[in-house]
RNA sequence: GGCGAGGUAGCUCAGUCGGUUAGAGCAUACGGCUCAUAUCCGUAGUGUCGGGGGUUCAAUUCCCUCCCUCGCUACCA
């Protein structure tokens, strides 16, 4: 059995969690389902960052302890993960006192291996910074920010001797080409750790400026520099120096983290495991950052996308799928509202969606519901499968490379791949042909494809899955998938298990396009309160007006459209077709007075001109039109 | 300044270890089907593959140079 390990960067709790954090997380969690699923033995961290200084600053301002102003926040994070279906096995807090030992029993190893000494280290310290600052930030020998001119202060304090173990990381990067990925990262650190000395990292830090840390073993006036705290929890966290847990996935320890925090995971972290005699990681894993409008996102520029708003509008399995989708592994994508609901329609409203709908509606018309035993395969089947075998391989092996979005295409071949195959085995003609034994294969082959893409899609949208699967009359459990024997194995779908009618896993959204040509619009806000809520201008953009229906005929064309002509006031009558067929005879329509949308787009529906829409209700038992309980005039508004 | 990434169809991007007509999705137009969520399928496209130069029988792909965008990093007096 194989093993995996997969941990997020520790979160800094110095303010609320936002898209970055959310985005880090998801894929975390996508990659450990992807390897439960295929029978790896999982483990994935996440959690908290809450030493420093910067952590006390924020709890003072918000007039709380350090320990209470952490406990919130921390809090904050554990309920969004629950929120959007991250499921950790540990979350640390480097508050944690098993955390705090770890730390300590390191610290102690590297300073009795000598890689630690005691140095003064001076500098310009501005008060109001509360830190020091270098010659560069100086103007005119004042900080530009406090307009003080900073005090020279000398101070000890202790220093790890990283650049003792330059040489040796070099080497052990060029010989580990899969050790920092994607490959542009990994030429940034050696360029960086090439091109000049490394210094040594300062890693304390006086308790006359900062308490709040954890103390060093060997000296009690002095608390831990936050990075090497920090970054010890892949370690404390799998219960270092003790347990099975470290022997069994600290070899397999993958990390996961955003650009920004490469130099401490990349260099301080690899040296400081070689200093205190442990085994490096096995691979570090970088991502780019979500850009909106182009722009990183910062909480000062008051452009932070609520992680929990868009799953809020859109869904989580939609959010979900967007993150994984967009983004190349490694590079920076944009985040819009368009974009997400472009794939949300797209992708999975109109390909997976009714795919799958029209699937299980096809097996309830033509076996009222029943999943069939397929008879012989003909090559039409042959082809689809083989399709399907080589998306699902190219899936997986794009999600082992951290190539979600490489990964999730694959996965939509098969998808086109399977609306294709209903168009050209066209069931309505089998069924109409009373060629059961055809058909029923044809319909074993779609249900079982639905099956294979719904288990693949676990690790990226949970939910969707479970139900997709549940809808196909299976139970989900992930201990009996095997996502590398679903490549080579055939019909686990079991005939006349009853499937359910339909399914509407992705309604499609409609949402105003944001104009592109010109500048923003007055109301360009309305759609942004994201409740689903109208304002009442909105509502009066409808022009709806009752109007008699003068002249109906049957759409030549088309079973289920009738041509309407109706009278709505205006010079001329009004057409529009409508899909009343099934429900309304010609003669049943004609003189009614109907409700008509009349400042609806014209569009063509089979080539007849359709300039309106009639309202009608529709229940279980068909469909009813809506009227005015009087007669009126024709033309008369509705408000 | 150095290093890295990128500049490919209207948009978002894939791709080419040099080789017959450069791809996908979205968007657009037209056609087809009716099982389906105004969904699906098909057809049609357009691209001096950032500019210029070089190597080669052949370059979008290799080399040089320049321009633009982004990131990291250093400050060259």
């Amino acid at each position: 059995m194989g093993k995996f390990y997969i941990t997020t960067p520790i979160y800094y709790v110095n303010a609320k969690p936002h898209l970055g954090h959310a985005y880090t997380s998801i894929i975390a969690d996508a990659l450990n389902r992807f390897h439960l699923l295929m029978g790896d033995e999982c483990f994935f961290l996440t959690g908290t960052d809450e030493h420093g200084d910067k952590i006390v600053k924020s709890a003072e301002a918000n007039g709380q302890t350090p320990k209470e102003f952490v406990d919130e926040i921390s809090g904050l994070f554990r309920n969004l993960w629950s929120d959007l279906d991250v499921k950790y096995s540990k979350f640390i807090r480097t508050t944690d006192a098993k955390h705090k030992a770890c730390v300590q029993e390191i610290l102690q190893r590297v300073y009795d291996n000598g890689d630690i000494y005691f140095d003064e280290y001076g500098g310009h310290y501005c008060v109001g910074c509360e830190r020091f600052l270098t010659e560069k930030e100086l103007v005119n020998g004042k900080c530009p920010e406090h307009d003080i001119e900073p005090e020279y202060i000398a101070e000890k304090n202790y220093f790890f001797r990283m650049s003792k173990y330059q040489d040796w990381l070099i080497d052990h990067i060029n010989r580990n080409p899969d050790f920092i990925r994607p490959s542009q990262y990994r030429k940034e650190v050696l360029s960086l750790l090439e091109s000049g000395a490394l210094d040594d990292l300062c890693i304390s830090r006086p308790k006359s400026r900062l308490t709040w840390g954890i103390e060093l073993p060997f000296d009690d006036d002095f608390v831990c520099y936050v990075w090497f705290d920090a970054l010890i929890n892949y370690l404390s966290a799998l219960g270092y120096p003790n347990g099975g847990n470290y022997e069994k996935f600290w070899p397999v320890a993958n990390h996961l983290v955003a650009k920004d925090i490469l130099k401490p995971h990349a260099i301080f972290w690899p040296t400081m495991l070689k200093a205190a005699g442990i085994d490096v990681y096995q691979r570090l894993n970088v991502h780019g950052y979500w850009l909106v409008k182009d722009t990183k996102m910062s909480k000062s520029l008051g452009n932070v996308i609520e992680p929990l708003k868009m799953m809020e509008t859109y869904g989580l399995n939609a959010f979900r799928y967007f993150l994984l989708r967009e983004m190349g592994f490694g590079s920076d994508s944009s985040f819009s509202e368009d974009a997400l609901v472009g794939r949300l329609n797209a992708d999975l409203a109109n390909d997976l969606g009714n795919l799958f709908n029209r699937t299980l509606s096809m097996t309830h018309k033509y076996f009222g519901g029943k999943i069939p035993c397929p008879g012989d395969e003909g090559a039409e089947d042959a082809e689809i499968k083989k399709l399907g075998r080589d998306a699902l391989t190219r899936y997986q092996e794009s999600f082992l490379e951290m190539k979600f979005s490489v990964g999730l295409e694959s996965l939509w071949e098969l998808v086109r791949g399977l609306n294709k195959y209903i168009d050209e085995t066209a069931p309505w003609t089998l069924y109409k042909n009373k060629d059961m034994s055809r058909l029923s294969t044809v319909m074993y082959v779609m249900l079982e494809n639905m099956r294979k893409i719904a288990v693949h899609l676990w690790p990226v949208m949970p939910d969707a899955s479970v139900k997709m699967l549940g809808q196909l009359g299976i139970v989900f459990d992930a201990e009996k998938v095997n996502l590398s024997k679903e490549l080579d194995v055939w019909g686990l779908l079991e005939s006349n298990v009853q499937v359910a009618e339909f399914s509407n896993l992705f309604p499609r959204v409609e949402v105003e396009k944001a104009s592109h040509a010109g500048p923003a619009k007055k109301n360009g806000n309305a759609k942004d309160n994201g409740s689903g809520l109208v304002d009442f201008e909105d509502f009066q953009k409808l022009d709806l007006r009752v109007g008699t229906v003068v002249k109906v005929e049957k759409h030549p064309d088309a079973d289920k459209l009738l041509i309407v002509q109706v009278d709505i006031g205006e010079d001329e009558v009004r057409q529009v077709v409508a899909g009343l067929a099934e429900f309304y005879s010609p003669e049943d329509l004609k003189g009614r007075q109907v409700v008509v949308v009349a400042n609806l787009k014209p569009r063509k529906l089979r080539k007849q001109l359709s300039q309106g829409m009639i309202l009608a209700v529709k229940d279980a038992k068909g469909m009813k039109l809506l009227t005015s309980t009087e007669q009126v005039v024709n033309g008369s508004k509705v408000s």
